[in-house]
DNA sequence: TCAATAGTGTCTCTAAGACACTATGAA
DNA sequence: TTCATAGTGTCTTAGAGACACTATTGA
């Protein structure tokens, strides 16, 4: 059986999330050179844990070390790679933007949309595999303060609901989202304000390490186009 | 690479939660004649995909069909089966009480407690595997009408609500809870009215294939002991 | 001065929680 | 008649959504 890891690593650039893709090896025996989703064997010599040849798969062949981590499903079947039966467990993972861009050389950032509209097509099922991660960051993003890892530790409230914006495909009420975040309690005021074209925005800073918040009503996002 | 499926598979009877335990075979290598969640390896011959695997194994090993099946996580390490690595896809699977018995003869329905409080012992790392699928059930129980899968296909309110109140391990507010329930719009009234000890209670039907509502609240419960 | 941006005040609405109440029928 | 059980009425509360408002500062 062919067992491998699927990984969709997640940023967020130019107000668009982007999907981070590796190129196949031009050697490779299926989809050589075509880009795809980073992905790789477990090595039960090396790797003790199902986690650990997550990180390691990233880190050797892309080069990051995301902030965040969640397996998302396991898919197995004869049909998703032309060589035969094959299982993959598939991973979400978040990388704030600023620590994103020192790859490795085959590798590229690329905005999901052009996956999702099928303007760039992916090997084996890595489109359906990039849809089933991202809808379950968006309904994450409904109930927690996961899409904080997204965002970089010290910022502006504004710049946060953005993010979720992005994430979730539609405006927020500002008033509801401040309270919300804010209630969560994993942000902490700098007491800097930063001066940008209006008024100066208090900057925030979470830690890195902080959990996963959980709220226990969904956000529903704003009816209306008004974000503010 | 040890890659297997595994089912928690549960129901309810005498108000507390049961899972079906399978018996390994004399022959083992390991843990031989220990009851275990039932579990068996994919066969790339004749499984098309993951899912099928896991109804076959049930369907064989067990003798059951369950009415809702779900896969939770998948786990793998070095250290879980003393044989070395492996990895095994756990499955969330949720009978009615009432199709539950016909089982084949080494299997046995125990109560969950047994085995989280340590008073029965389980081969691998089956006793986490089992909080584990527990705590998706518990956790999906708070915002969906999941635990309608461990009710008969005619039930009482009253009913379900008790099942939910084991599910989640505290009581409910009958008001809020029927309220809730009626508005998924799972529930058809039969009309059928039926007499116990107090009061007659409306019997209602839920369509076997119809889906599982998520609520935009979570329930918390109630505070106080009452749940009428 | 004006436009863009950050942030607040406050009203409405919905559903959960709290609790008392009525209705029914077996023991 | 009593009491267990099913089911309703209605008030409170918390938080989301709606929307208008003020405050600050760069262009």
């Amino acid at each position: 059986m062919i067992s491998t890891i699927d990984a969709v690593l997640l940023r967020i650039l130019d107000n668009q999330l982007q999907v981070l893709l590796w190129q196949r090896p031009a050697e490779s025996e299926v989809f050589a050179s075509h880009w795809a989703l980073p992905g790789g064997w477990v090595y039960e010599d090396t790797d003790q844990t199902l986690e650990e040849a997550t990180c390691r798969i990233l880190e050797n062949k892309v080069g990051l070390t995301p902030d965040y981590i969640e397996q998302v499903v396991t898919v197995g079947n004869n049909h998703r790679d032309p060589r035969g039966w094959s299982t993959t467990v598939l991973h979400l993972a978040l990388i704030r933007t600023s620590i994103s861009s020192i790859t490795h050389s085959d590798t590229q950032w690329v905005n999901v949309e052009n996956v999702l509209e099928r303007r760039l097509l992916l090997p084996f099922d890595h489109a359906l595999l990039l849809e089933t991660a991202l809808e379950r960051l968006s309904t994450k993003a409904r109930y927690s303060t996961l899409p904080l890892y997204l965002a970089e530790h010290e910022l502006k409230l504004p710049e946060l609901q953005r993010i979720y914006e992005i994430v979730l495909g539609n405006p927020l009420h500002k008033r509801a989202f401040r309270e919300r975040i804010l209630s969560a309690n994993v942000l902490t005021d700098t007491g800097v304000r930063i001066q940008g074209r209006g008024s100066p925005a208090t900057i925030y800073r979470y830690a890195p390490s902080c959990p996963v918040m959980l709220f226990d009503r969904m956000m529903q996002g704003a009816q209306t186009d008004l974000s503010d």
